[in-house]
DNA sequence: GCATTTGTGGCTT
DNA sequence: AAGCCACAAATGC
């Protein structure tokens, strides 16, 4: 299977994804603009309606590698938007530890699909793969989204 | 109140 | 199998 990477640029920065043609294989915040996206794909649908200000059904994901990643982002995808979460609340949902919680999250190949960046430490920002600004950027987005 | 240490469970190599 | 980690809660100062 060809996955092919494309590019998105959003208002918060360029975001560049593996989109297959029927699976969203990763996601991959960068730090700078890229090339113009170009497909018409369910993965650039769910990015523009998220940076829309609004929530939309995801796109078909991969599967995750191991079964816990799944509860993991069955637990993230409850978090409703604007909203975060800390790692001690989605550690204690799923019933392990929160610095399992910190892994299972930096090891999230899907962010942004998956609302990692909603899962904050209990008493500091807490830590972001794709960069901590990416982190700041979307929380202080879906705040002025929501309840502006 | 802040700094350090330990407990903890999954992920990467 | 061993080391690493985006935390948290409990001490120590």
């Amino acid at each position: 299977m060809k996955d092919e990477a494309f590019s998105y640029v959003s208002p918060l920065g360029a975001v560049s994804y593996r989109w297959d043609g029927k699976v969203c294989r990763a996601v991959h915040l960068l730090a700078a603009a890229a090339s113009a996206p170009r497909g018409h794909d369910p993965v650039r649908a769910w990015l523009d309606a998220y940076f829309a200000g609004g929530s939309a059904p995801l796109p078909r994901l991969a599967e995750p590698r191991s079964p816990f990643q799944s509860a993991m982002r069955a637990a993230l995808l409850a978090i409703p938007f604007g909203e975060t979460r800390s790692y001690g609340e989605i550690a204690a949902s799923l019933g392990t530890a929160p610095r399992a919680m910190g892994q299972a999250l930096g090891a999230n190949p899907l962010p942004l699909l998956i609302p990692c960046h909603r899962v904050v430490a209990a008493h500091g920002p807490g830590g972001f793969s794709c960069g901590p600004e990416w982190k700041r950027r979307l929380l202080a987005f879906e705040s002025g989204s929501t309840g502006l």
